[in-house]
DNA sequence: CAGCATCCAGCGCGATACTG
DNA sequence: CAGTATCGCGCTGGATGCTG
């Protein structure tokens, strides 16, 4: 372990969407395009698919398209994007009781102005 | 576990140079300003800077100033900073293993294209 | 030695409109 | 339904120069 390498794992997870397009994906086995744009507030079709088509070209995801009319395309997470798993998980709940300690120090700040 | 909150955690994490920051850190217990400048190649100032404030802001590292000529300044990760260790090394376990899969790709399609 | 201030480029990301 | 195309803003991060 000389040098930091953790930069690819990092570029895989980061920007502001992927983490949160694999959480919803992991929940649910496979999902379409519509339902995963419901399922994350806020996420806009034009970075649901340039996110997604990364995940994909790094083998996070599978694209599955059915062709007919209308379309339909599924998504799902492989077995390799499984992997990233722990790494999400350890964030999760690390973020968990970050943001519970926020709360606390907030708390604290709070009092001492009032006294 | 109903939304996906590792959005935390990235925040602390992301931008370039917090992670290799910390590794560095963690492997040396205190280090100088131009310490750890040195020991992260490519590197400025600027960010050094600027990404210590922000990991200081968190309580992930602490600064210790000593008010004397020349200045020294002494880093160090704090005790809640160590929480993150194990993302870090889930990030970086996970990367090694995904460099060797990309370099068995290359090497497939290498020898696809001379096929 | 350990910074801060300023200027500037790139692109991440969003809004909007159009298509098979 | 599941996209693609275009436009543009803002923020991250790089280069350079100054200071106590």
């Amino acid at each position: 372990m000389e040098t930091c390498k953790a930069d690819t794992a990092l570029d895989i997870l980061v920007g502001k969407w992927k983490h949160k397009i694999l959480f919803e994906l992991s929940k649910h086995e496979v999902m379409r395009f519509n339902e995963l744009k419901r399922a994350i507030p806020g996420i806009t079709q034009k970075m649901l698919t340039s996110q997604l088509r990364e995940l994909e070209s790094h083998d996070i995801v599978q694209r599955k398209v059915y062709s007919q009319i209308p379309p339909k395309v599924e998504y799902s997470v492989t077995t390799y994007g499984r992997t990233l798993d722990p790494i999400l998980h350890a964030m999760h709940s690390w973020s968990e009781t970050h943001i519970d300690r926020m709360n606390e120090k907030e708390a604290d700040e709070a009092k001492a102005v009032q006294s």
